[in-house]
DNA sequence: CTGAAAGCGCTTACAG
DNA sequence: CTGAAAGCGCTTACAG
């Protein structure tokens, strides 16, 4: 068999004939090359160069019990926050060496418990969840399983779940303090129905200001101190 | 073992020990049902159900060879066009039972080149991709292992190699025609800058409406006749 | 209709 | 430093 044997090329095991090694020393190659001498390193390395040879997850995650993927379940990627979110999740799984799940619920509470458990099939090393209303089942079994779960936009109510969420309150009473600080008296708060939590959150901020009112009566130049521009069109 | 056992349920061979079966049979369950007798099939999804056992796809996949996945990668999720085109992606993969893989090149071919090895690793059924510049040399990869791919808003120059495209140049056809037919006379094309092909084909396509000269002198009602309106921000 | 067994392509102790 | 072997959790012919 010559060194330039090109033949077919699909296992670690056509690697290993064709560099003359076994196997396990392909795998080490791949996975623990310092543990391997620098010639037997070499010729291994030309011939996956060589042949483009490119291992195989599904056996390499089976083995490891571990996939190195996660899922994220939105409400609608078209909504230009969730995109915002996909994008920086995105970015932040590749950084580590993960790959991303697109999911899109489109507010149907079938179609999250479906992903759910798909991705559950599919031993992701974690969940992203936008939530739709009730905390699906499905959640019992990522419990179970220990698979980690963290909510995004949606604070938890189980004092064990992780979630992330604007602090939508905080917002409103933000924007209507400075509204205040300016001088401004006779302030209007324009939004949408108040069965959408963030509107509700930002409304009980405004009331929150301008109960307190005024804090002190300095004017601070136009434009600055912008506050709750968290709105990214959720409602 | 009483038939409550719920004891640690991961495998399919913890479902078979449970329900008294082999663990062919609970694959069979899962797989190809008609071929199990009733009372069988009922005492298996009874275990499955009450124990929330989910197959494990790493292992499924590893020995079907396919994994019912796809990749997409695309220029950046945050420009409204590809954010759609993700969208309908996803939905028309999981219509399928197929699961979405998203990636971001961001404008770096190294990225870019990256996402697809990894893909290839990932053993997905097929992939989308909006290609940087040149097509990336790892496409000969998926070439040589069959893995389907589909350029997307881009012609290729191969002819073997599928995409799908908006005929810009029709667009600006369209479009400059339009306002020739009702009888504008003065036409004024705004765009961005000609490097990118879509503008400068669009381009091309009112020229040659307006070589063409109006067609017919007939007026349309106005607001009828739209053209040229899938320019979704790409420039 | 059901079970036993092989094998998917890797990784990882374990010997040598 | 290297190789032989077990095993990850499934599916699928193949017997019975």
């Amino acid at each position: 068999m010559s060194t330039t044997d090109t033949s077919v090329i699909h296992d670690i095991r056509d690697v290993a004939r064709v560099a003359g090694v076994s196997i396990g020393t392909v795998s080490n190659v791949l996975n623990r090359p310092h543990m391997v001498a620098d010639t037997t390193r070499e010729r291994v390395e030309e011939v996956i160069a060589r042949t483009g040879f490119v291992r195989n997850a599904s056996a390499r995650h089976l083995r490891q019990g571990r996939t190195r993927t996660i899922g994220l379940v939105v409400q609608d990627v078209m909504n230009p926050f969730f995109t915002e979110v996909a994008r920086a999740a995105e970015d932040a799984a590749t950084d580590s060496g993960y790959l991303l799940y697109l999911c899109n619920s489109a507010g149907s509470p079938e179609k999250e418990a479906a992903y759910l458990r798909a991705l559950v099939e599919q031993q992701v090393s974690g969940v992203l969840l936008t939530p739709l209303q009730e905390i699906p089942a499905v959640m019992n079994t990522l419990r179970a399983r220990g698979t980690p779960v963290v909510l995004v936009d949606r604070a938890s109510e189980q004092p064990d779940q992780c979630s992330t969420a604007v602090d939508d309150v905080h917002g409103g009473d933000l924007a209507a303090s400075h509204l205040l600080s300016i001088g401004r008296r006779r302030i209007a708060f324009i939004s949408s129905t108040w069965s959408i939590r963030q509107c509700a959150d930002r409304r009980a901020g405004v009331r929150r200001a301008l109960r307190r009112g005024p804090a002190v009566r300095t004017r601070s130049p136009a434009g600055t101190g912008r506050a709750g521009d968290d709105d990214a069109g959720r409602g």
